[in-house]
Order: C-alpha cells, then structure tokens, then sequence
DNA sequence: CGTGCACCTTCCCACAGTGGGAAGGTCAAG
DNA sequence: CTTGACCTTCCCACTGTGGGAAGGTGCACG
C-alpha cells in the first residue's frame, strides 16, 4: 500500500512517516518499481505503535527503545517498566509544578478586578522583586 | 552594566536576552563605545519581569503581551485577567491529559511483572489494534 | 610593556517534533 | 490525453534554548 494509506489507517501522517525513517526510528520502506514507498500490515502496525506510544508522550528516543524491546522477543520487561515508570515519573513532576503554577495564577487572577481600570496585582506580582 | 551582569541579577541567559532583542521582544540596548550592550536597573527589571513571566509558562508572544500591558499606563486590567484565565484553562487541560496517561501508565506497570521473562502487557497493550 | 584571562561581539549549528510548500514524476479515470 | 490525486525529495518555518567559533576589549599582574 502507499504512503497515504499507510499514513491513514495507523493515524501518523506522511511527514512523521518519512521523518521517522530518515532518522532511522523506522526501517527504509519497500520500494515498488515507480519509486513509491510501499507498506503491508506489519509496517501499519509499527506505526500505530509509534503512534500510542507518542501519545503517552514518550520522545521518540524512548520510542525507539521501546519498539526495539516490542519486537525483541528475548527482551525481559523489566527494561519496559523501568522506561514506563521512569516516564510516570517525570510525568509527576511536571505536572506537580502546572498545578504549583495554576495555583499562583489563580490567586492572582483572583484579586484583579478585569475591568477598565489599570491596576492589576497580577502585573504588579510579576514586576515585583519578591516573586 | 554588562550583558553578564544584567544576567546574572535578572536570571536570564546572556544568550536569551541577545534572543530576546534579536526577536523584538525587548528594545535593542543602549551601546557603549566599544560596542558592548549597556544595561540600567530598569532593563534588568524588565528581565526579571520575562524570567518570572516565563517561569509560569507563558508562551514568548504572551509575554511580550504582558510586558506592553505592564508598561502601559492606560491598560485596562481585563486583558490582563483575560490573559491569565486562557493560560490556566489551558494548563489545566494539558493537566488533565497527563493525569490521564499517568493513570493509563500505571495500570500497565502494575499488571507487568517487571523481570526477566519477556511477557509484558505494556507492549501488548501498545501493540493491540484495540486502544 | 606585554601577556593572559575574562569578557564582549556576531554568526552559524544543534536539538525535538511537526507542518507547509515548491518542483517534479506517476498513475488512473474520464 | 488531460486532469487531478497521488508520490518523490528538498528546503523553510516554528518554539526556545544551548554550544561554539572567530574576533575585539579591558583589566590586572608580572
């Protein structure tokens, strides 16, 4: 099958396709006779690894080690859960500092009046030397 | 004072704020005889200002909004609340996904044995046609 | 005085991902 | 046989940030 097909049945577009082969995540694709890349099932399912695994937000150097692991069958989970909770992890400290970060921004929104008049604790909490 | 210095008490990098100059954020600084960036008190607070803007995650546009409404006297404070309550909506959607995938995550490490063997539903969960 | 070191300047390159689009080849249907 | 939907490669954009080269300056110390 082509690209474009390929792109629409595993939900990541044509650009990551080739982005992801010329940066080696993928293995160079088929060629057929007119030079079209051309895909089967297998391929279909790589990509919709990549994709699920993106939208867990791991970068595409944890994905990397993850579809190795994926297609490895001597792999010991092990390696998986150390990447997943490595993940959950980080996931938990970014998050900790959003809510730290709405936290502030809702205390400050709180005391502006938004109205027409200029004065504003916001503005004035970030021009002020304490923060 | 030196661009070295102004970095060190604004918190900003000397490479961030020739950046920052060079995308218009902020004015470009006065020169002294040799050529080298000159800065007063007032453009070290205007640093401080973007450094704190910054660090609650606004974007460099939304920034460089808040700073003409912070130095603009006849403002009115509406923007600026409005500005704050679009940022915390957004963060808290971005919250609530990663909460999601943290929750996904753990349910899948939970069920992987985390040893030797291969068998591991992470991978069979992101492999599956299914999620 | 000269020498070295710390600073400054501009300029280009890299990263993670993704999208846009140009210039050209191909294929199928009408 | 033309038209439109594909495909190819290539370069450029974005958001922010850092690294480093090549060259000029300023100061302190011997």
């Amino acid at each position: 099958m082509n690209i474009g097909a390929a792109a629409e049945r595993s939900g990541v577009s044509t650009k990551m396709i080739r982005y992801y082969e010329s940066i080696d995540l993928l293995k160079p694709a088929a060629r057929r006779g007119n030079g079209y890349r051309d895909y089967g099932d297998a391929d279909v399912a790589i990509l919709q690894f990549i994709r699920r695994t993106r939208d867990l937000g791991f970068s595409l150097e944890e994905v990397s080690a993850l579809l190795a692991l994926w297609q490895n069958r001597r792999r010991s989970s092990r390696e998986v859960k150390r990447l997943a909770e490595t993940h959950i992890v980080d996931l938990e400290r970014r998050i900790k500092n959003m809510r730290a970060v709405v936290r502030t921004l809702r205390e400050l929104a709180q005391h502006c009046h938004g109205d027409e008049r200029s004065e504003c604790p916001i503005l004035d909490d970030l021009g002020s030397k304490l923060s």
